[in-house]
RNA sequence: GCGGAUGUGGCGUAAUUGGUAGCCGCACCAGACUUAGGAUCUGGCGCCGUGAGGCGUGGGGGUUCGAGUCCCUCCAUCCGCACCA
């Protein structure tokens, strides 16, 4: 063989390999293992691109080098394949989505091994498979069975919970837990139902069923994950995602919040997905500080109970009884005077007051009712306390203008009090007492009671925030709700009802990314209730805003404007006072510039630090009972259900509502065949359609299924010990390979996989089920390999130009250009023989020619007027203006074009595109060498271009260029396998590497890819003579050639072992390039150069190998070491500068002392000329790196 | 806005971690061999300058005998997060 014929040797040794099981991993204890995974791909219909082997030539570099190490490799491969893509093409065909997926997977297996990986395949998975998933399932079960314990800070199984409820109830159960968990005892659990029973133990489990606001993405008709929504849209295909309110398969990932933030410092991972991770878990340390509401909406003055007294009296009130109203709805100074009228009025009561009195009393109508009742400065005829509920029954008095507009102003401040009135007549109690009293029924139904709302401090209520900035309590000025937030309909006032109504409404029906998009605009509504702020015991309006978030911390947050960007516009916008809290922010127009110093405004906090001030404040509230540390995660618990069929099934049935697992015995729960991949017509997930589906034929399953991440979260155990049918992986096999050594993959992960993977490894971990808390020591994301496009530019034909051509020739002949009579602008007008030449295209004149000869009639009469196309002007202009010459002689002439004309198919190269109005047109990148458009194939390539014409640069066509997303509509896709075609897998997998950094993002370039194609080249003809024979000497290597040698393979290793894959390839290179200069062709140097390359070359070197006699695979070698010794020199050529500028280069020996090293330096000619006759101030000398002489 | 990363010839990149900036490859230029070249080989190739030399690692400043590398500052690009309390 002479030449380097890369098809059918890769061909050969690929078919080696796989059928003498090469790369297969076996369990061989004596080595140390290595394992080596690649992300688990999804097998996607459009196959793979040169971006994705990226990180996979990466990680096989890497497994052949450990292999040739002395290691025990694990390296698989396999498919992550439920999936949308797959199902969404069954909805559109009804093909079953396993076949779509079947068909891929094929697909990307060839594609695979045309590149020549080192998979081991016997160990393939795929997550679709009953024999994978059954493993999913089993693992559901255990989350299922599985609580976290805090005290324990670990996962246990359930039992252990149970036996607690049944010695302790919950009451001194810390564990992770739904946030509305009641409490019991040991003897009420007892006594719960099975149903209450399984409901609180939902409460607790790893995973559960919960209603919850979920991401509802209607177009994909399923809920999505939250990393599965970006900028309010579903990551995939970018549908609308709105919040809903759903019963769903819930992941307590939040369980492990703290966890999994700190051991991200254990894993080897780049900076920025740490970052990535720690951003979404979202750890923030700080506390959480109760307000109570105040008992009225005070106003200023007035003599009302201030704040401070509130509290006092609520608290002693609350000793006594928890729910006693507060019925003193005066002062008492002011009660001394009001007394004697009440009493009187109650003793001679109107009529109509009795007659009312009498069917709302004792509790009639369930509520208790007041009559003649104090309230500040009134007495009102009845009152409700506990529905802040006012009936005036209206005496003849009261239809007298100046008694209305008192009654009116009466009712204004009751109102502002935060109590409804309504008003009845005398005569209508009189005469329909009925509908009087339908009609308080009706108003007492529809106010939430006190009991409920608990407005003010008359029962318990408190509304709890949360801040990171305690310190700057002081400066509260306002409380801030979230729309959402539960308390915000019981503590609105009557008054402000509507329009927080209103406000919420909108707020609730506005979809996220509406709300995202309007980050910068304040909006908010005022409750009319009002806070106490503790600390300061001052009252403080209650607002609700859209920029408080439901889903953080308590929903509702303290307002600091003083120190708070967002709290400070929105006071701003109010009109809200501002209290500066933080020394030096006094004067400021935005006191939130600073935002830390010394405490100024605060009491006892004042001329403390930040830090001092968020302890001691912490302290002071936790002292005094209305506050207390607290950390808070943004990390929400996942959801876990999709409604889609390409998912496992949930191994869960339903008896009488409650979720039972099924037998472990009956996993795999399989697929069921069903119809139509749909909803139901009732709106059920797909499943539901399948028929006789049901657990021991009676209870109906989950119809939900799993997530794509269900599937991917584990599969890193499954390939230690993929054909185990006992369990999911064997304990001796998961102790030996432990967990992945190296992981590559996106960095798209990181919020996704990345974390939900750490989880369930986790929660195996704790139950004792594998022995590493982490699953991926090291990870390398590698960077995305961008599209490289190509540009033609099609020349466009515009009236503009058109107009510009034609001039050149109707000017000459005396016509006027642009001519404007009236509002028309005409093209072309010769004045003196009245003739008009427009231009118009090809289609205009044809459809729109009446139109156009009425309005020259009207402006330009007796007017000869004809039309030019576009189309015309630029085929055949000649004709055109031979038209013209003919109208101007009075001859007779057509005024229409004669021809249908078809303009060329005009392209201009790149460097003269700016004469011409261009369009850039995408053009497939495989029809462009080095920016040189293939003009043939180009014409070839779609029927509409047959016709293309070019205006070449230097007789070439230049294409433009651009670096964007690769992909099919922008046809600068490169397939792996034409470029295999054409310079084989060892070329493609070597410029990969030689790109540049695996980490860094590049665009996708072939022109480069020449340069390792010829180092492979270079390297045949080093085992080859000129003849093409195979010609490989015996002789003794010189001292050169094993310097060469031992340089290259010290290099490549300790690049190798830092993960960087680039610059062995130089080193290469270099070494086949010198290696050559010597002619060498012996084989103590080109045999380790073999191993050596093997990694990144695995089949010209398996090829040249077997050439050298070899009858076993390269990749049983052993891996070269290097020796220091060939590397030693006697001198070194000392770069000498003077005054750390280069000025020469001696060769002095290197065991020559440092003193007579200065002296050669100095005595140098070069030297002596820059030393300008000065002596050298210092001379340093770095042994071996250089010299500087310092004048 | 916050956080992270990056910035070096026409292009992809390299620089033993403070010691000769531009290795290796592409493209380009010149030449050789050839009927031919999308083969192969040789030489050149940061910028300015005929030259000596000067200038050069995003800009400015600093530390140092010496800075692509360390410090300060500004700018640009990319990525992530974002009313997160």
């Amino acid at each position: 063989m002479a030449e380097y014929h890369f098809r059918e040797i890769e061909a050969k040794w690929q078919k080696y390999w796989a059928e003498n099981n090469i790369y297969q991993t076996k369990e061989n204890t004596s080595k140390p293992k290595y394992y080596v995974l690649d992300m688990f791909p999804y097998p996607s219909g459009a196959g793979l691109h040169v971006g994705h082997p990226l990180g996979y030539i990466a990680s096989d570099v890497i497994a052949r080098y450990k292999r040739a190490k002395g290691f025990n490799v694990l390296h698989p491969m396999g498919f992550d394949s439920f999936g949308l893509p797959a199902e969404q093409y069954a909805i559109q065909t009804g093909q079953h989505p396993a076949i779509t997926t079947a068909e891929n997977i094929k697909r990307y297996k060839e594609q695979l091994k045309n590149i020549g990986f080192s998979y081991d395949w016997s160990r393939e998975v795929q997550t679709s498979d009953p024999a994978y998933y059954k493993w999913t399932q089993w693992i559901f079960m255990r989350l299922f069975e599985a609580w976290y314990n805090q005290k324990a800070n670990k996962a246990e199984h359930i039992h252990t919970l149970i036996a607690e409820f049944e010695k302790n109830g919950n009451l001194q159960v810390e564990a992770a837990c739904d946030e509305d968990t009641p409490t019991f005892t040991a003897e009420e659990w007892k006594n719960f139902s099975e149903k209450q029973r399984s409901d609180i133990l939902l409460k607790y489990r790893l995973t559960y069923l919960a209603n919850a606001y979920v991401n509802w993405c209607p177009a994909l008709g399923t809920v999505l994950a939250n990393d599965e929504v970006k900028d309010g849209v579903s990551e995939r295909g970018g549908y609308p995602v709105e919040r809903k309110l759903m019963r769903q398969w819930m992941m307590r990932i939040t369980a492990y919040a703290e966890r999994l933030l700190q051991d991200l410092e254990t894993l080897d991972w780049s900076e920025s997905i740490k970052e990535v991770q720690r951003n979404w878990i979202g750890k923030s340390m700080g506390a959480e500080v109760c307000f109570y509401l105040t008992p009225n909406p005070l106003s200023k003055g007035e003599g009302a109970i201030t704040a401070s007294q509130s509290i006092e009296k609520e608290n002693i009130e609350n000793k006594n009884t928890k729910h006693s109203f507060h019925w003193q709805t005066t002062s008492p100074e002011k009660w001394e005077k009001l007394k004697e009228f009440a009493r009187n009025n109650r003793k001679n009561p109107t009529n109509a007051e009795n007659i009312l009195w009498q069917a709302i009393r004792n509790r009639n109508l369930d509520v208790k009712f007041r009559r003649q009742h104090a309230i500040e400065n009134f007495i009102v005829d009845f009152v409700c306390l506990e529905k802040k509920l006012i009936i005036e029954v209206d005496g003849a008095v009261h239809f007298e203008k100046e008694q209305q507009e008192f009654d009116k102003i009466r009712t204004e401040y009751l109102n502002y009090l935060g109590y409804q009135v309504i008003r009845f007549t005398n005569s209508e109690v009189e005469n329909d007492l009925e509908k009087v009293l339908e009609k308080i029924k009706r108003v007492i139904q529809n106010t939430p009671s006190l009991l409920e709302r608990g407005l003010g401090g008359e029962v318990n209520k408190t509304i709890t925030v949360f801040t990171t900035r305690i310190d700057t309590i002081f400066g509260v000025t306002f409380l801030v709700l979230a729309p959402e937030h539960e308390l915000v309909s019981e503590i609105t006032t009557p008054d402000r009802k509507p329009e927080v109504e209103a406000y919420v409404e909108k707020a609730i029906n506005r979809s996220e990314r509406e709300r995202m998009s309007e980050v910068k605009s304040v909006s908010g509504v005022f409750t009319g209730a009002y806070a106490i702020n503790p600390f300061t015991k001052e009252p403080i309006p209650i607002w609700i805003s859209d920029y408080v978030l439901a889903g953080y911390g308590t929903g509702a947050v303290m307002g600091v404007p003083s120190s708070d960007d967002r709290d400070f516009r929105f006071a701003k916008f109010f009109g809200l006072p501002i209290v500066p809290v933080i020394e030096g922010t006094e004067h400021l127009e935005n006191p939130t510039e600073k935002k830390y110093g010394k405490m100024i405004n605060s009491g006892f906090l004042n001329g403390l630090d930040t830090q001092e001030a968020i302890e001691k404040a912490i302290q002071y509230a936790e002292e005094n009972g209305f506050g207390k540390r607290k950390i808070n995660y943004k990390l929400r618990d996942a959801v876990f259900s999709r409604q889609r069929y390409w998912g496992e099934p949930v191994p869960v049935y339903f008896k009488e509502g409650v979720p039972y697992l099924i037998d472990e015995n009956d996993l795999p729960l399989v697929l069921p065949k069903i119809d139509k991949y749909l909803p139901t017509e009732t709106g059920e997930p797909p499943l539901g359609r399948a028929e006789n589906w049901k657990y021991k034929g009676i209870y109906d399953y989950e119809l939900n299924t799993m997530p794509g991440w269900a599937g991917s979260s584990w599969y890193w155990l499954r390939y230690m010990d993929p054909h185990n049918g006992k369990e999911f992986v064997s304990k001796e096999k998961e102790q030996y390979w432990k967990n992945v050594d190296l992981y590559i993959g996106g960095a798209e992960h990181g919020t996704g996989h990345l974390l939900y993977s750490r989880f369930w490894n986790k929660v195996l971990y704790d139950l004792g089920y594998i022995s590493s808390p982490e699953p991926f020591q090291k990870m390398i994301n590698q960077g995305m390999i961008q599209g490289r496009s190509n540009f033609v530019y099609k020349v466009l034909y515009k009236e503009a130009q058109a107009h510009k051509r034609l001039a050149e020739y109707l000017l000459p002949l005396g016509f006027e250009a642009n001519v404007l009579p009236g509002d028309m602008q005409l093209d072309f007008v010769h004045k003196e023989k009245k003739v008009a030449v427009e231009i118009r295209s090809q289609s205009i004149i044809k459809e729109n020619w009446q139109n156009y000869l009425s309005k020259y009639a009207e402006f330009m009469p007796d007017c000869q007027v004809m039309f030019v196309s576009v189309e015309e002007i630029f085929t055949n202009v000649e004709e055109a203006v031979l038209r013209v010459r003919k109208a101007l002689s009075g001859e007779e002439f057509v005024q229409f074009p004669e021809n249908d004309y078809e303009l060329p198919n005009l392209f201009v190269s790149y460097n003269l595109r700016d004469s011409y109005e261009t369009v850039a047109l995408h053009v497939d990148v495989n029809l462009v060498e080095n920016d040189v458009l293939d003009i043939d194939a180009f014409r070839k390539w779609r029927p509409d271009l047959a016709n293309a014409e070019f205006i070449l640069e230097e007789g070439k066509y230049i294409c433009g260029a651009e670096v964007e997303k690769m992909s099919k509509s922008k046809y600068n896709v490169v397939n792996p396998d034409n470029v295999v075609e054409r310079y084989g897998a060892d070329t493609l997998r070597l410029y990969e590497m030689f790109l540049g950094p695996l980490e860094q993002f590049k665009p996708w370039n072939t022109n480069g890819i020449e340069g390792t194609h010829k180092f492979l080249r270079k390297l045949w003809r080093l085992f080859h003579d000129e003849k093409g024979n195979f010609n490989v000497s015996e002789q003794e290597p010189t001292q050169a050639e094993l310097k060469i040698l031992h340089h290259t393979i010290k290099r490549v290793t300790e690049d190798i072992e830092r993960f960087s894959f680039n610059t062995p390839v130089s080193t290469f290179m270099i070494c086949v390039n010198e290696l050559t200069d010597l002619k060498c062709n012996k084989k103590s140097i080109l045999e380790p150069l073999l191993v050596l390359l093997a990694p990144y070359a695995p089949h010209i070197t398996e090829e040249l190998w077997h050439l050298l006699g070899h009858t076993e695979s390269i990749n049983f070698a052993t891996y070269p070491d290097y020796d220091e010794k060939h590397l030693q020199e006697s001198t070194f050529n000392y770069p000498i500068s003077v005054n750390g500028k280069l000025r020469t280069n001696i060769e002095i020996a290197l065991d020559l002392p440092q003193a007579d090293i200065e002296k050669i330096v100095l005595s140098n000619e070069i030297v002596q000329k820059w030393l300008e006759g000065k002596s050298a101030k210092k001379v340093i000398i770095v042994p071996k790196k250089i010299v500087n002489v310092v004048v």
